[in-house]
RNA sequence: GGGCGAUUAGCUCAGUGGGAGAGCGCUUCCUUCACACGGAAGAAGUCACAGGUUCAAAUCCUGUAUCGCCCA
C-alpha cells in the first residue's frame, strides 16, 4: 500500500496490468439470455498497416464506450480483426519481389498469393499488438480476417446471390484505371485534384471544304488522345457549325477520317465549341460515341503506354506521347494556340498516380436497389449518425449513387466466383469451385480478377458473427450497437455495410454511427508517413503512457471540429495521470494499517459538497458516453471532450485542490473524525477511478486494486467492477453554495497574503464583518480558513470596524480585514479597490437597467428575473461596501 | 457550380438565448511531510465583419470576408 513510487511510471505498470486482464479473461464475451448486448465491430485495420493517429483516436473511442458498457453490466463484445487490403498488400509483396529484381509474373499467381499469406503471417499481428499496447479491450481470442476460409465462402455467396438476382453484371465500360497498380478502381477510390494544365487548340482539316471552310478548331486538355479520336462533336443548336454536321474530318497525324456529329453534351461556350471525341478514354466521349454509333479505339496499354493502335507513337508513355504529338502538330502548323487551364484530374487513392479513364470489361453492382432501403433506414432513425449532420452527406451520396465497379485486376483477394466455358461460352457463378461446365460438361476457367476489398469489408458486421450460417451469435449480437469511424470511409465502407446488412441479414448492421474528427498535424495538414508529417502513437505512448495518449486524444475530441493535434494536451494528460497517482498515494498512505472499510458519511459541508459534485460528474459522464441516452435524448451524444474535461476538472480542481486539502486537517484530528474522512476519501477516489477507467484504464486499474473497499464494492478487477450508479441522492445545492462561499473567503485571504508577500507559514488575523447566516457559516466552518488560508485569530462581528492598518477585501458578500501593521500600501489598495468598484458599478448599472425595463419584466422567465434581482442586491451591497472601504482606507 | 464546417485570451480549443471559460504560455511568490509532471495569487478577449430577430445574441436568422473539407 505504501509501495507506490513518487511518480507514476506507465512503462512499469501497463504490461503487468494488461496481463492481469488477459489472465482474468475479461476481454471475452458471453451470451446472456434476456439481456441486450452491446456490440462493436472494429473497423478492420489494413493488415499491412501499423497504428497511426486515426487508429489511436478511433480505438480509444471504441474502448471508452465498450469499457463503460462492460462495467455497467451489459453483455459486451468487441469484435477484432484485420482487412486483407488487396492493393496495399499486393504492393508490399511486389516491392519485396522487386528488391530481388522480380515481378509477380516471374513467380506466378499461385506462388504470389502464397507469398501474400506469408507476408500476412509475418506482419499481420503488428497492429493487433499495438492495440494491446493501447489497452484496447477487444476479444483477442476472437480475431477475424477478411480472407478467412469462412469469410471467403460468405463473399462468394453474396456475389453469387447478387449475380443470380441480376444485381451484378459484367460490362464493357469506361472505368478508372490506375496504370501503376494496373487495376480498375471504383469512382470513390479516385481523388480529384486541381491541376495547372493547358488547353490546346488544334486545327482539324475537313476532307472536303464546306461553305468555304476547310477546317475546324478543337480545344483539348489531352492532345495525345487524338490518336484515338473517332468523331468530332458540336452542339446541335450552335449556328457556327450547323452546316458542318455530317462532314468528314481528316485527323492530323494519323490521317483517319472521322465524322462531325451534333450532340447536346457539347458546351458551345467552352473552348471553340468543337470537341474531339475519344470514346475509349473519356466517359463523356464514350456516351457520345454510343449515341452516334462511333468506333471506340483503345490507344493505351494497361501501363498507359501508347499501343499499336497509336501507330508511330506506339511505345511512348502518355506524357511522352503528349509532348511528341504537340511538337508534331506544331511543326505541321496545325497547333493554333495554347492557353493555361486549371482542371480537375483524378488520382489513385492508394498510390496517387494519375488515373486513366480506360475502356475495359469489368464487373459492376447495380446499386440503386440496394441503396433505397439503406436510405430509408437512416431516414426512419434505424441508423443514426453522430454528429447528425453526417446524415445529409450520406443522403447526398446515396441518392445519386452510381453503379459500383467491383472487379480488380489483382491476384491478392477474393477471386471472382464466375467460370467461363470456352466450348459453349456459358458463364456460371458458383459458390463451390467447379471444373466443368454445367451446361456442356466442357472445361471451365475461373475469372482471373478479384473483388474490390471493400466488397468484402461491407460484410464485416455479419460475417464476423457467423453469417451465412444462422448462428445464435448472429441472432444475439446483430445488429451491433455502435460503429465508430473516420469520415473518409463513409461511402467506401459505412454506406455499403448498411446496404449489404439490410440485403443479406434483413436488418441494419448497427444503430449508432460515430463519425469522429480527423487528426491533422499541428499545422492543420494531413498526417502522412511518406511526407513525414505524421506522429507515431507508439512514440507518444512511450513518452506519455497509454493513458496519457488516450486521455489527451479524448480532451481534443470535441465533435464539432477536426483535431489539430496538440502534444501539449498529452503533457497535460500525463501530468493528470501523475496527479491521480499522487492523490491516491496520499489517501493510501494516510489510511493506516487499522483502517476498516465503511460507507461514506456526509458529515461536514465539504463531505456533502464533494459527494454532490461527484454525483454531478457521474451524470455528465453518463450523458456523454451512454448509448441508450444517445438514442432517447435530444442532447448530443458521445461528448468525449466534455467528459474528459469534466473528469479532469473534478479530480484536480475539486477533489485534490479542496477536498483532500481539507481532509488533511481531519486526518490529523481525533480518530473518529479521521475515520469518516478516510472513508469519504476512499469512496470518492473509488468512484472517481471507476468513472476515469474507460479513458485511463491502466493507471486506474493499478491504483484501484490497492484500495481497501467494502465487500459490496469489491471486484476481481476494476475493468469488471460496477459502473457508479445511485449517486444522485447526494445532490445538495445548499452544501454547494456554502462551500462556494467558504472557497471565496479562503481565496480572498490568500489573495491578501499574496499581495503583501506574507510568508506561507505565518498566521494572520482576519476580521470578518458578518452576521446572521453568514456569521453562522463562518463560525461553524472556521477551520477551513485556518487550514487553507493560514488564519490564526479569527474575529466574526457584524459591527466590526476596520483597524487602522489593514488590508481589506470582500468575499461572498462579507467584508474582510487583515490587520497588517506597517505593511499596507494604501495607495495600491485604493487603486485596486477603485478598479473593483468600477467593475461592480458597471455591472450593477447593467443589471439595474435590465430590471427597470418593463419589457424584460413582462417577458423574461421568472427565474431569470429573480436571479437578476438577487444579483442586483448583491452588487449594490458590494458597491456600498467598496465605497465605504475606499473612504475608510485613509482613516 | 452545389454542399458542409470553422473564425472566442499569445497558442490550441470548450462554451447554442440570460453574470466571457479551460489547458499551455506569461507575471509574482512558495521546494510546508501526495504530487515541481506540484501549490498559491495574478495579467490577458470589440467572441471575424455588417445587418436583422428578441426584453435579452458569442449563442438564432441573412449577408460579407478568410480558411478547411466533401461532392460534381
Amino acid at each position: 500500500m505504501n509501495d507506490m513510487p513518487k511518480a507514476y511510471d506507465p512503462a512499469a505498470v501497463e504490461p503487468e496490468v494488461f496481463r492481469s486482464w488477459t489472465e482474468g479473461g475479461y476481454f471475452g464475451w458471453n451470451i446472456v439470455e434476456g439481456e441486450k448486448p452491446f456490440t462493436v465491430v472494429i473497423p478492420p485495420p489494413n493488415v499491412t498497416g501499423s497504428l497511426h493517429m486515426g487508429h489511436a483516436l478511433n480505438n480509444t473511442i471504441q474502448d471508452v464506450i465498450i469499457r463503460r458498457s462492460r462495467m455497467s453490466g451489459r453483455p459486451t463484445r468487441w469484435v477484432l480483426g484485420t482487412d486483407h487490403a488487396g492493393i496495399a498488400t499486393q504492393n508490399k509483396v511486389e516491392q519485396k519481389l522487386a528488391a530481388q529484381g522480380l515481378s509477380r509474373y516471374d513467380v506466378g499467381r499461385e506462388r504470389f498469393v502464397e507469398m501474400c499469406w506469408e507476408w500476412r503471417a509475418e506482419h499481420g499481428s503488428t497492429i493487433i499488438n499495438q492495440l494491446k499496447a493501447m489497452g484496447c479491450s477487444c476479444d483477442y481470442e476472437d480475431e477475424h480476417f477478411t480472407m478467412d476460409p469462412a469469410y471467403q465462402r460468405a463473399v462468394k455467396k453474396v456475389f453469387v446471390d447478387l449475380y443470380n438476382e441480376g444485381l451484378i453484371y459484367r460490362g464493357k465500360r469506361i472505368i478508372n484505371w490506375c496504370p501503376r497498380c494496373t487495376t480498375a478502381l471504383s469512382d470513390i477510390e479516385v481523388e480529384h485534384e486541381e491541376i495547372d494544365g493547358h488547353l490546346w487548340r488544334i486545327r482539324y482539316p475537313l476532307k472536303e471544304p464546306v461553305e468555304g471552310r476547310d477546317h475546324v478548331i478543337v480545344a483539348t486538355t489531352r492532345p495525345e488522345t487524338m490518336l484515338g479520336d473517332t468523331c468530332v462533336a458540336v452542339h446541335p443548336d450552335d449556328d457556327r457549325y450547323r452546316s458542318l454536321v455530317g462532314a468528314t474530318v481528316v485527323l492530323p497525324l494519323t490521317g483517319r477520317e472521322v465524322p462531325i456529329v451534333a450532340d447536346a453534351y457539347v458546351d458551345p461556350s467552352f473552348g471553340t465549341g468543337v470537341v474531339k471525341v475519344t470514346p475509349a478514354h473519356d466517359p463523356n466521349d464514350f456516351e457520345i460515341a454510343e449515341r452516334h454509333g462511333c468506333e471506340k479505339i483503345n490507344i493505351f496499354t494497361a501501363q498507359a503506354v501508347v499501343s499499336e493502335a497509336g501507330g508511330p507513337y506506339a511505345g511512348l508513355d502518355r506524357y511522352a506521347a503528349r509532348e511528341r504529338v504537340v511538337a508534331d502538330l506544331e511543326s505541321q502548323g496545325l497547333l493554333v494556340g495554347v492557353d493555361d487551364h486549371v482542371h480537375s484530374v483524378g488520382h489513385c487513392y492508394r498510390c496517387h498516380t494519375v488515373v486513366e479513364p480506360w475502356l475495359s470489361d469489368q464487373w459492376f453492382v447495380d446499386m440503386q436497389p440496394l441503396a433505397s432501403p439503406a436510405i430509408a433506414a437512416v431516414r426512419d432513425g434505424s441508423v443514426r449518425f453522430h454528429p447528425g449532420r453526417w446524415e445529409a452527406v450520406y443522403f447526398q451520396w446515396m441518392e445519386n449513387i452510381r453503379d459500383w465497379c467491383v472487379s480488380r485486376q489483382l491476384w491478392w483477394g477474393h477471386q471472382i466466383p464466375v467460370y467461363y466455358c470456352d466450348a459453349c461460352k456459358e458463364m456460371t457463378a458458383s459458390v463451390e469451385d467447379i471444373t466443368v461446365c454445367p451446361a456442356c460438361g466442357g472445361p471451365v476457367r475461373q475469372d482471373p480478377d478479384v473483388l474490390d476489398t471493400w466488397f468484402s469489408s461491407a460484410l464485416w458486421p455479419f460475417v464476423t458473427l457467423g453469417w451465412p450460417d444462422e448462428t445464435r451469435e448472429l441472432d444475439y449480437f446483430y445488429p451491433t450497437t455502435v460503429l465508430s469511424t473516420a469520415r473518409d470511409i463513409l461511402f467506401l465502407w459505412v454506406a455499403r455495410m448498411i446496404m449489404q446488412g439490410l440485403k443479406f441479414v434483413g436488418d441494419v448492421p448497427f444503430s449508432e454511427v460515430i463519425i469522429h474528427p480527423t487528426v491533422f498535424n499541428a499545422e492543420g495538414k494531413r498526417m502522412s508517413k511518406s511526407l513525414g508529417t505524421g506522429v507515431d502513437p507508439l512514440d507518444l505512448m512511450e513518452h506519455y503512457g497509454a493513458d496519457g495518449m488516450r486521455f489527451g486524444l479524448m480532451l481534443q475530441a470535441t465533435g464539432s471540429q477536426d483535431i489539430k493535434f496538440s502534444e501539449e494536451k498529452l503533457v497535460s494528460s500525463r501530468n493528470f495521470a501523475n496527479k491521480i497517482w499522487n492523490a491516491s498515494r496520499f489517501v493510501l498512505l494516510n489510511l493506516g494499517d487499522d483502517y476498516v472499510p465503511g460507507p461514506p458519511v456526509a458529515e461536514t459541508v465539504a463531505d456533502k459538497w464533494i459527494l454532490s459534485r461527484l454525483a454531478a460528474l457521474a451524470e455528465t459522464v453518463d450523458v456523454g458516453l451512454d448509448v441508450d441516452r444517445a438514442r432517447s435524448a435530444e442532447v448530443d451524444a458521445f461528448q468525449f471532450g466534455e467528459v474528459a474535461r469534466s473528469l479532469y476538472d473534478f479530480f484536480w480542481s475539486e477533489f485534490c485542490d479542496w477536498y483532500i486539502e481539507l481532509a488533511k486537517g481531519r486526518l490529523a484530528a481525533g480518530a473518529e473524525a479521521a475515520l469518516t474522512a478516510k472513508r469519504n476519501l476512499v469512496f470518492v477516489l473509488d468512484r472517481s477511478l471507476r468513472l476515469l477507467h474507460p479513458m485511463m484504464p491502466f493507471i486506474t486499474e493499478e491504483i484501484w486494486r490497492r484500495l481497501p473497499l467494502m465487500e459490496e464494492d469489491q471486484a476481481a478487477s476494476l475493468m469488471v467492477a460496477a459502473w457508479p450508479c445511485g449517486l444522485q441522492v447526494h445532490r445538495d445545492d445548499d452544501a454547494e453554495s456554502s462551500m462556494r462561499a467558504l472557497q471565496e473567503l479562503v481565496t480572498e485571504v490568500r489573495a491578501i497574503r499574496a499581495r503583501y508577500s506574507l510568508p506561507p507559514r505565518t498566521q494572520v488575523t482576519v476580521i470578518v464583518r458578518a452576521s446572521g447566516a453568514d456569521a453562522l457559516l463562518v463560525e461553524s466552518q472556521q477551520h477551513y480558513l485556518r487550514d487553507l488560508a493560514g488564519v490564526g485569530d479569527l474575529v466574526i462581528d457584524g459591527a466590526a470596524a476596520k483597524p487602522a492598518h489593514a488590508a481589506v477585501g470582500i468575499a461572498a458578500g462579507m467584508e474582510l480585514f487583515v490587520p497588517l501593521e506597517g505593511l499596507v500600501d494604501f495607495e495600491a489598495e485604493r487603486q485596486r479597490m477603485l478598479k473593483e468598484l468600477s467593475k461592480a458599478e458597471q455591472e450593477l448599472t447593467r443589471v439595474t437597467h435590465k430590471l427597470s425595463n418593463d419589457a424584460f419584466l413582462a417577458k423574461a422567465a421568472s427565474e431569470v428575473i429573480e436571479k437578476d434581482r438577487t444579483r442586483a442586491a448583491e452588487l449594490a451591497d458590494q458597491v456600498d461596501k467598496l465605497r465605504a472601504q475606499i473612504s475608510d482606507l485613509l482613516g
